[in-house]
DNA sequence: GCAAAAGTGTTCGGGCTACACCCATGA
DNA sequence: TCATGGGTGTAGCCCGAACACTTTTGC
């Protein structure tokens, strides 16, 4: 949160980084202790920082992710700028405790970026101490307008998964397609029927490739694991289907 | 695009202003006078202005199309950032222009916009000398970065036509079914069929209700005018067809 | 053998596409 | 009366929705 000389005075990035793990869509927030009227509040708050001098609003994005999560080339994208003018002062306590922590334009204006990350990429062992991954049902309360931003970027995310190969940014590297449809139902908030779900990948995504490969381990019939072939994608993506 | 102290120094908001008129989809542009290397170059350029201290980039963005068109209350919507750490210099001649014209920081971040503006309501009076409502296909070389800003408006125009009723910005108050299909296939770049276009208006759009009114004037069978009713359109937004 | 999730076909109805002619008006 | 765009119906196909049982594995 601190500024400095590298840094424009009024400009931030925050960054809703949804992750998938264990049948559950996740968000990474950040742990913030923060003192008011002589208590301790424990409070959460959407990773984001300043932008430098010499650095796009796209990188300022991209170093954030980096930090928060130890992985570079994460998919992102901007999906709006919030500029309301009591945008911290919404409630007392934020707005005195980043006072007091070295905010010294009352206006920043912040672009919010959605991201999404594979979690089984990442490394135990980079995921910063006060960083949390919460399931989006039990966000609550967050610090700021963040609770604004986060559920604006649940929306975006909503919206552009339908046009976009998305759910492989979050799925592992192989998946199997009870996965696949898990994921979609819990991102779009709507249950599917199995037989159908699986005939239209079959039919219109092609790109979506079985592999020579079970799952292991599971005390039931083993699923078949798929990948998705980014080049049939896109192939398709020019010349349509057939 | 002069600055003062009550503006924020790195941020501005940019508008790509769309409208409808004689069957063809315009862009307000505004005309500049570069002086580069002793020469008078005439370059196009978006409206656009900075921040205030005391406006949100969407007050910002309502007082560009206020004072470029005399109208308020126009639809808007923000669309994309464009950060480019030289988005200002991609020419030198405007590069210098705007250095000579009150730059008094190197790094300005803009917030796009496109607006979407009934033409049948503006009073021609209203419209400033300088600018000039162009064809989309007619609108190359805009100064700084603002051709891309262009670009990604009608992109994003494009997507967003197909989930909100944005045509109805667009139309007079009273429209033919016709105005409307040519509205659709400009701003989709493809052509409809007649009698299936109209089935799905009469099925689907039921939001779009038939006045007791006709053209006049016209050398041939007169068209029955339509409205665009909101009401009923939220109606069915919010608890579906039926 | 039992619990647990994987995997698999068919039927039906609604919606989309393709297509050609008569009508009302102004000049 | 002619030129111009307005307005209308039908048939075939494809796609999405609904629905239940067998298979394979670990324990």
């Amino acid at each position: 949160m601190m500024k400095n000389k590298e840094t424009l005075p009024n400009i931030s990035a925050d960054c809703v980084i949804f992750g998938y793990e264990e049948d559950e869509l996740k968000v990474l927030i950040r742990r913030e202790f923060i003192e008011y009227q002589g208590k301790i509040l424990e409070k959460y708050k959407l990773p984001g920082n300043h932008v430098r001098y010499d650095e796009t609003i796209e990188e300022t994005a991209s170093r954030i992710l980096a930090e928060q999560t130890g992985v570079e080339n994460i998919f992102m994208k901007q999906f709006k700028v919030f500029s309301d003018l009591d945008r911290l002062k919404r409630c007392e306590a934020d707005y005195l405790w980043i006072k007091r922590n070295g905010l010294k334009e009352e206006r920043v204006i912040t672009v919010g970026f959605y991201a999404l990350i594979k979690l089984s990429d990442l490394k135990s062992t980079h995921l910063i101490e006060v960083a949390k991954w919460v399931p989006i049902n039990h966000v609550h309360n967050l610090i700021f307008d963040h609770q604004t931003i986060f559920e604006e970027a649940l929306k975006q995310l909503q919206l552009d998964i339908e046009n976009h190969p998305l759910v492989f940014e979050l799925l592992p590297k192989k998946f199997t397609l009870t996965q696949l449809q898990t994921l979609y139902e819990l991102i779009q908030n709507q249950r599917f029927d199995k037989r159908n779900f699986r005939r239209k990948v079959i039919l219109n995504m092609p790109y979506i490739v079985a592999l020579e490969e079970k799952q292991e381990g599971v005390c039931h019939k083993p699923a078949i694991l798929y990948s998705f072939d980014k080049r049939c994608y896109n192939k398709i993506k020019r010349e349509g289907l057939q």
